[in-house]
RNA sequence: UGGGGUAUAGCCAAGUUGGUAAGGCAGCGGAUUUUGAUUCCGUCAUUCGUAGGUUCAAGUCCUGCUACCCCAGCCA
């Protein structure tokens, strides 16, 4: 009943100004083939949350209206693709339930194709070799408020161009010599039709098609034949390529095509205090400043997924936060809040402690060791019970003991009997402290009366608190960490201490010096400033015998962690 | 006057023949609670970047202005 109703919401489908293009499109019998949709990643990174909600797009428009969604990988530059990032790309894609089924596609697959696209524009007069350096190119272009001028080659004849461009495939020329241009306009107020450059020579080895090519076609001109080859009608894209379209329909226009795949933009989605950038996400997994591509910490679709993140909460964030042609920055409470709308009903609840504190209870036998039965959700008891051991010495939550209680504090404190969760009811006796202050025990007693489950109801604690058996608990404490890492260190650091290295906190600062390190000349300061470390608690161990099994890991709302005036 | 794009609450965002500002997140107040969670109830834009204009009626139409984003890769 709940997951139905969390289903209805996950597929609910918000009006979206893309959704009415392709309805007109329908509408007009603008296309006599069905609607087809891509999604065209460069292998050259893996997955993000902005990806994903590409992703989101385009595939739920195909869905909607019954067409294709296919998977392109844009591997038109040798220098930056490997098929790692393919391989992760496929995965992520279905882990997040996005299958491409059997419609995954390579652009370097259409090379040839392009390559007689070229020539076909060449023959026409609409595309000519250009001898001019890089650095010329730049000089010629123009500035945004300037005209460029016309390359003294633009005017070679069509034979002399044929020519040329055969031999530059032919590995005549070394790399960078010549180039491919497309014949538009030099004084075009619009920067990408100065006579763009469409084919350059790279002897590079190419992941997917070897040594078979030394000059590769560029992006611009690649794209609108990719999808038309495809028969995609609809290439949807972010922003920033809006000015990339009237380059997008001349090639269109100039090679003939019917019915044209037409690009449309919409605006893209950024999260506040997440990188969502795959330059800066490479870097810093290439610098070592993370532990991976799926470290926990980052916002790729296998951090998520490590952070506990489902399929599920993510769609359904995509689906709450919109589209709309204006960049947006979205607050990532938005997702936290999808996350915990899904974990709420389909994880256990247990409890865990991440920052103990140890508690001895004075009037409970010492040898004695008792198994509580505790409900595995609060609400569905159709998720079980499992066994707690309950012994004299246990561990709470640091931040869930005050010695001089503020103003609303509800939790343990001299004088504040709380209720330890499926347990008993405690009451302190006395603090314990180091030399410097610091508190490192508390002396309690418990009233056998209160058991839980005993139907005891003659006094009612102000809050009920997680804890821990010490006997289970460091070590408990200790597969947590190593379970959020899968038992590989997070921190290659051997120089901190065990306590440090689990504790979230030292984790953040290490990881905001790390970050500003990585900083360098990076341009905008605030994107880089923090990755979101968050509060983590534990919401779904499974005991099982004396191992602890970590399945998820949930971000709290902060006022769990505040406390509530 | 280089060109293009976007402006609705702290954030995201509906609003499409002009008819009297959806929803979500966050927040706030309260009730319930063996997690300060969850759940529940209530509250949160006299106004849509701004200044004018048209109209019985404007977030929607017109004009001027302002702010922000994108573009000068042989990257995608």
């Amino acid at each position: 009943m709940d997951r139905n109703e969390t289903n209805n919401k996950i597929e609910k489908d918000p009006s979206s100004f893309l959704q009415r293009i392709v309805e007109k499109d329908l509408n007009e019998g603008v296309y006599s083939r069905g609607i087809c949709t891509r999604f065209p990643p460069e292998p050259n990174g893996y997955l993000h949350i902005g990806s994903a909600y590409a992703i989101n797009i385009s595939y739920n428009i195909a869905k909607k209206y019954g067409g294709e969604f296919n998977l392109r990988f844009d591997d038109t530059n040798p220098l930056k693709e490997d098929k790692e990032y393919v391989d992760a790309i496929i995965d992520d894609m279905k882990w997040a339930g996005f299958d491409p089924k059997d419609r995954i596609f390579y652009g370097s697959d259409y090379f040839q194709q392009l390559y007689d696209y070229a020539m076909e524009l060449v023959k026409k007069g609409k595309a000519y070799v250009c001898d001019l350096s890089a650095e010329e190119i730049r000089q010629y272009r123009g500035t945004l408020t300037e005209p460029g001028k016309n390359s003294p080659y633009r005017d070679r004849i069509i034979d002399e161009n044929v020519d040329l461009f055969t031999r530059m495939k032919e590995g005549e020329f070394k790399t960078g010599e010549k180039v491919l241009r497309a014949k538009i306009d030099m004084k075009s107020p619009n920067m990408n039709l100065r006579d763009p450059v469409i084919y350059r020579i790279l002897h590079e080895a190419h992941y997917r098609q070897g040594n078979q090519w030394c000059i590769y076609p560029m992006y611009d001109y690649a794209h609108p034949l990719q999808d038309a080859i495809e028969g995609v009608t609809h290439s949807l894209c972010s922003i920033e390529f809006k000015d990339h379209r009237p380059l997008y329909n001349w090639t269109l226009e100039e090679l003939e095509f019917n019915e044209p795949p037409k690009q449309r933009e919409f605006g893209r989605m950024n999260l506040t205090g997440v990188i969502t950038s795959k330059r800066y996400l490479r870097e810093l997994v290439a610098g070592g400043y993370v532990d991976g591509w799926d470290d926990p910490r980052l916002p790729t679709l296998r951090g998520m997924r490590r952070r506990g993140y489902t399929p599920e909460s993510i769609k359904h964030f995509l689906g709450e936060i919109g589209i709309s042609k204006d960049e947006s920055t979205v607050d990532v409470s938005m997702l936290e809040h999808s996350v915990r709308e899904d974990l709420r009903d389909t994880a256990p609840s247990m409890m865990a402690v991440m920052n103990p504190l140890k508690v001895i209870i004075e009037n409970y036998p010492n040898d004695q060791k008792e198994l509580l039965e505790v409900q595995n959700h609060p609400k569905n008891p159709d998720m079980g019970t499992r066994n707690v051991t309950f012994s004299n010495t246990l561990y709470i939550e640091k931040d869930d003991f005050m010695e001089k209680p503020e103003k609303g504090f509800k939790r343990f404190a001299p004088g504040h009997e709380v209720r330890l969760r499926g347990a008993y009811f405690i009451q302190l006796t006395e603090i314990i402290k180091d030399d410097s202050g610091e508190i490192t025990e508390l002396r309690c007693t418990y009233d056998p009366e209160t058991k839980s489950g005993s139907g005891f109801t003659e006094r009612k604690p102000k809050a009920t608190i997680h804890w821990v058996d010490a006997n289970n608990a460091i070590s408990a404490e200790a597969r947590l960490y190593d379970k959020l890492i899968e038992e590989e260190a997070l921190l290659k650091d051997k120089t901190l201490s065990w306590e440090e290295r689990i504790n979230p906190d030292s984790l953040k600062v290490l990881t905001e010096i790390k970050m500003e390190k990585a900083l360098g000349e990076a341009k905008s300061e605030d994107k880089f400033q923090f990755i979101r470390q968050g509060f983590f608690t534990v919401d779904n161990k499974h005991t099982s015998g004396e191992k602890l099994i970590f399945n998820r890991i949930v971000p709290l709302k902060d006022s769990w962690k505040k406390g509530k005036k």
